[in-house]
DNA sequence: CCCCTTTCCGCAATCGTTTGCGAAGCGGGT
DNA sequence: ACCCGCTTCGCAAACGATTGCGGAAAGGGG
């Protein structure tokens, strides 16, 4: 609480204005001043242990330095990774982010944005979004730099770091062909998100491609990305389609359901029906039988969500698509031979 | 990014001085205003669609409804419920949280507490600190308004709210000898952390209080809160004392280290050895076989450590000792009767 | 010696609020 | 008639930075 130095402290020390400060120490305008100031001022400024006041500046330059993030529910292991990652990129070029959590109350994340906007953030990433969210799209439209992380929206007007549910659903689907099993189960996640709709579409063309039978009946959705959900939804569609010996869940938690479904039919997960799971979250490993699941690099994703948004922020033209990460297959114990 | 309207704005449309729309709006000063013109004011505000620029208040008045969260490794799913809860709550007073998360490389945070005291943020949550931490002290000796999550200092010197440590692993230590095991051992967590010091210290307090040996060679400390360590720690203890039939873990992810190490020994957890942990992480029982474990109420803790902090802020003297919640024992299938 | 171009720096306005001070207007008490 | 006090509001100075403009000094070319 002890008052800051100013510029013009600095400036009353070295003997110049503080316009002239200003000038020496903004990497922009330091060729304005002779060199041997700028040297003297930057000694002051260093003695003095100068920072420069974020709201001043900010209110001369409209810019805070702060982009706000906005996270579903963060209480999901899965988007640490994604704010570390993010966190770190931005930082690097000076920027703090500001956090927001809309409850499952306001959803639609309307007023999370429009408090962040007051602030004036500088930018938005977004991770909080259903295929189309007219506030935020609205958002993007006025002009607000901004970029959405894991999930897109059916227009893709906004740009948006993703993994590649397509190639993954993929890999998941022929990591069961190979293993034998013909008769695949999806439980897919709600389908007014862009997750859950994608990973659907992907497993029924999967299924085709690889000659397998995808009748409309094999595929489940679960209201919410959530265990109990997967738990509800697995168990209908055993019930419905004894005769599967796989199942694809559209997200780790929905597979932690399927094990408890599998259960609750007298069968065990891994041995008499295999379950895929899809993110990879920590310790999915440690869970028994340990699942194999899709891996999304979450934290290259909160990482690359946040160079888009530098790149946007200083200026550059959005991307002409959707960045989509890549991801792999961790092969664990949930995933067996089709039994014959 | 279309200009916002200001003052002049509503002061021009309803012919008064700006600073009487000033007064007129903010609470405090509304009885300087005449209420007729005060309901104008407000009329041609709400028409407008006005709202206060936060640089140039903040810039005049050295508040920015912001408050500081520092978080040590935000990827633990631990930290989201106390962000959750602590964001709620504060949001609810008009504060918005900014969130730094310090990598292994800078751990004792000097430089994102700086960072953010230089954003002139109102208060800070400090979440990542070790059991004494000069920089963090530092700042709350020079004023900053700040309160501690889920750690203390030795001294006790900043305000915090706690897990009650001792209690919780009373519940632990006593219902392993409700189950008649009389040799149990603990893997602790760092003890250069308050957590984990404190629940080492509270461990041996019990053991004895219950009558039950407690050499110091039961109680062997892993370097850091993880699986990996834990399992290491935990081996080594086994190896040394064969005859443990419970282990008490400072920690889930410590506890998930004991499953594998016990396993690692030829035996299985939850029938050969008991295990517990502590926390009582999302998932956990999902395990196999399912943690019993100490349960802490995050969110809560969060939502209090932000309560703290407002009122804290409001200018209200430190409360006189740390807050400590109780926590709660879930029992699962980790723990059994002791082999006789 | 003059003029013109750089180079370097000071002046002052500006961003949008808040707030101490003073003044106008009005009513009431003596 | 005078004075006092209260309410209501305008004036202008902050807060701490950035930046367009202009001017002084210096240097170079004719």
């Amino acid at each position: 609480m002890t008052d800051r130095p100013t510029l013009q402290d600095i400036a009353r020390r070295t003997g110049v204005h503080a316009s002239t400060v200003s000038r020496a120490l903004n990497p922009g305008t330091a060729s304005m001043v002779k060199s041997q100031t700028r040297s003297r001022v930057l000694e002051a400024a260093r003695a003095l242990g100068y920072r420069p006041h974020p709201l001043a500046r900010g209110l001369r330059t409209n810019r805070t330095m702060t982009v706000g993030m906005v996270i579903p529910d963060i209480e999901n292991p899965l988007f640490g990774p994604i704010i570390a990652g993010a966190e770190a990129v931005l930082a690097e070029s000076g920027y703090s982010v500001l956090i927001g959590n809309p409850g499952y109350a306001t959803f639609p994340a309307e007023s999370v944005v429009a408090a962040m906007l007051d602030r004036q953030v500088d930018g938005l990433l977004v991770a909080a979004v259903s295929r189309r969210d007219d506030p935020v799209a609205a958002a993007a439209e006025r002009g607000v730099p901004m970029a959405l992380v894991n999930r897109t929206l059916d227009d893709e007007s906004v740009p948006a770091v993703v993994g590649d549910d397509h190639l993954g659903i993929g890999l998941a689907v022929r990591h069961l062909a190979e293993l034998g099993h013909r008769r695949i189960g999806h439980v897919a996640g709600p389908s007014w998100l862009s997750t859950g709709h994608g990973r659907r579409e992907a497993f029924l063309k999967w299924m085709e491609a690889g000659g397998l039978a995808a009748e409309p009946d094999q595929v489940e959705e679960a209201d919410w990305f959530q265990v109990e959900p997967g738990y509800r939804a697995c168990l209908a569609l055993l019930g419905r389609r004894p005769d599967l010996t796989a199942v694809v869940a559209g997200n780790d938690l929905l597979g932690l359901g399927c094990y408890r479904a599998v259960r609750a039919t007298g069968r065990r997960p891994g041995r008499d029906v295999s379950v895929t799971g899809y993110n990879d979250m920590p310790l999915l490993e440690m869970m028994q039988p340990a699942m194999t699941a899709v891996r999304v690099p979450y934290r290259e994703m909160g990482g690359r969500a946040g160079s888009v948004l530098l790149s946007l922020m200083s200026g550059q033209p959005p991307p002409a698509a959707a960045v989509r990460l890549k991801p792999t297959l961790e092969i664990r114990a949930s995933t067996a031979p089709a039994p014959s």
